[in-house]
Order: C-alpha cells, then structure tokens, then sequence
DNA sequence: CTTCCATTTCTATATGTGGCGAAATATGCA
DNA sequence: TGCATATTTCGCCACATATAGAAATGGAAG
C-alpha cells in the first residue's frame, strides 16, 4: 500500500510525468532534463529522487554526468501496464508533443554546450 | 493533460483510494463511506467532490440520502483499464482487506441506523 | 409551513509540497 | 594538489491540500 501510494503521489506531478514521458526514448542527463523543464536543478534533482524512490526510474553515474532512465522491471507487472497506459494518453497531449520537440533540440546538442549554456558561463 | 492530472491527482490520496476500492462492489452512500473512512462529513464529502470532478465516481440522490459509484465511462478507455490495473494491485493490500471486512458490517446495518449513530443521537 | 436531518459549503488551521538559492559533494582535469 | 563543474542536499518561502467544525442547503415527514 506505502509502495502504491509513493507510486501514485510521485505520478501526481506534471514535471515528473513530463521527466517520465521523456524518458520514453531512453536515458538522459540530469542537465537535459533541466533544459527541458526549464527549472531550478536543485528542483528538477528533488523531482528525480521522488521518482526515484517510488522505483519509477533508475540512475547510473557516468563521469560528470548523472543518468537516468525509465526502470527496466517495476514493483508489480500491473504498475508497468499501468505506465504503459499512460504514457498511451500523455503522448498524445500537446504538452508531450512540444516536449518532443524540444528534447529533439536539445539531444542534439552537446552536453558539455548544453551545460556551460545552462549555468550562464562566458 | 489538465484532464489527465486531475485523475491522478485525484488518486494520488490514500482515502480516495479507499473509497474507490469500496465502491467496487457496488454504489453507497455517503453515510457508509463515512463509516468506513472514519472521517468528519465534510472531509469526505470533499474527498468525493474531487472524485466527481475527476469523473471517477458519479453520483445520484435518493432522498436524504445520496449515493456514489464508479463511473460508468471514463475519460478514455486507457483510464478504465488504468484502474483496473490500480485495483488489481490495491485490493490485495492488507488496508483493503480490513476495509472489505468492515464494509460488510456496514453494508449489514440499516441506514437509518447507521446514520444515527454516525452523529451520535439518543 | 415547519422541523428534521444527510450532505455540502464555508472558514480556519496544520501539514505537505514545489520552488529557488546557497552550500556541500563528487568527479574530471590541469 | 587544486580548480572547475554537474549534481545533490539543505534551508527557506509560498502555496496547496487534508482535516474538522460551523453554517447553509435541500429534500422528507409531520
């Protein structure tokens, strides 16, 4: 029941989901994220480890960089179909497919651009 | 997306989803889910607005009395088979259990009765 | 028409949550 | 080692939300 609830509550945020549908297409960078969202990183990092912690993504560290991505085997069998309905409606949401749209820009870019761009640098 | 928010939002609380689990047997009425929550009048009643508004639950007086359900439709065909996902996993938890138990007590009690007792009359 | 009463609405309050900025942490590189 | 930097943690604030109690609502019954 805690594990359905923290599922349920970590769902109930349009930043997340938008995290989670983007996620769809693979792993992405914490800094990519941050680009698409266009938050805090503190914010955005809050928004990983609930999702996190509700085992809806994994991370792996890689360098610099921290990757996450849509967890390969979830709770129960239900909670992934559950997921995969979803995702079924969101995509087709206008807010999901300007998301698209932006990620596709975005993972075009370099990282390292990507970042020195984010936090302003000269 | 608003749409889709507001349904999981709506379930994004441990009492909704008690309430919406019990009203998989059949509709109730005010009162009974009261009994069952525990909870101050207004507190569910609001509980049940929110449901309302997210189109999970639909409702219809009867006299002084006024009776939920679930939804005949929902939003799409993926928020019905949603639920019923969410239902296979909550109805196997322990909370679900008691309450099943505890809404045959009730169920088994007159209305009238139950209702006076609820606001406890002489 | 008046009273009763199940439910809802209104008001107040306490707790929870999303957001940011600053400081801490951890990693790569010179 | 020491510096640069991506991410997280911490502290705080504003706002949302769950809750209860009081007052209002709208049928039922007399």
């Amino acid at each position: 029941m805690r594990d359905i609830m923290d599922i349920l509550k970590a769902l109930a945020d349009e930043n997340r989901l938008r995290s989670l549908c983007a996620l769809q297409g693979g792993e992405l960078c914490v800094c990519q994220l941050i680009a698409l969202l266009d938050l805090a990183p503190s914010t955005v990092s809050k928004h990983l480890t609930i999702l996190r912690a509700a085992r809806l993504v994994e991370s792996r560290k890689d360098g610099r960089w921290m990757y996450y991505r849509l967890s390969r085997e979830f709770e129960t069998p239900s909670v992934s179909k559950m997921l995969a309905l979803l995702f079924k409606d969101m995509n087709k949401t206008s807010r999901m497919v300007e998301d698209r749209k932006k990620l596709k820009r975005i993972c075009g870019e370099d990282i390292e651009k990507l970042c020195r761009r984010l936090f302003c640098k000269p």
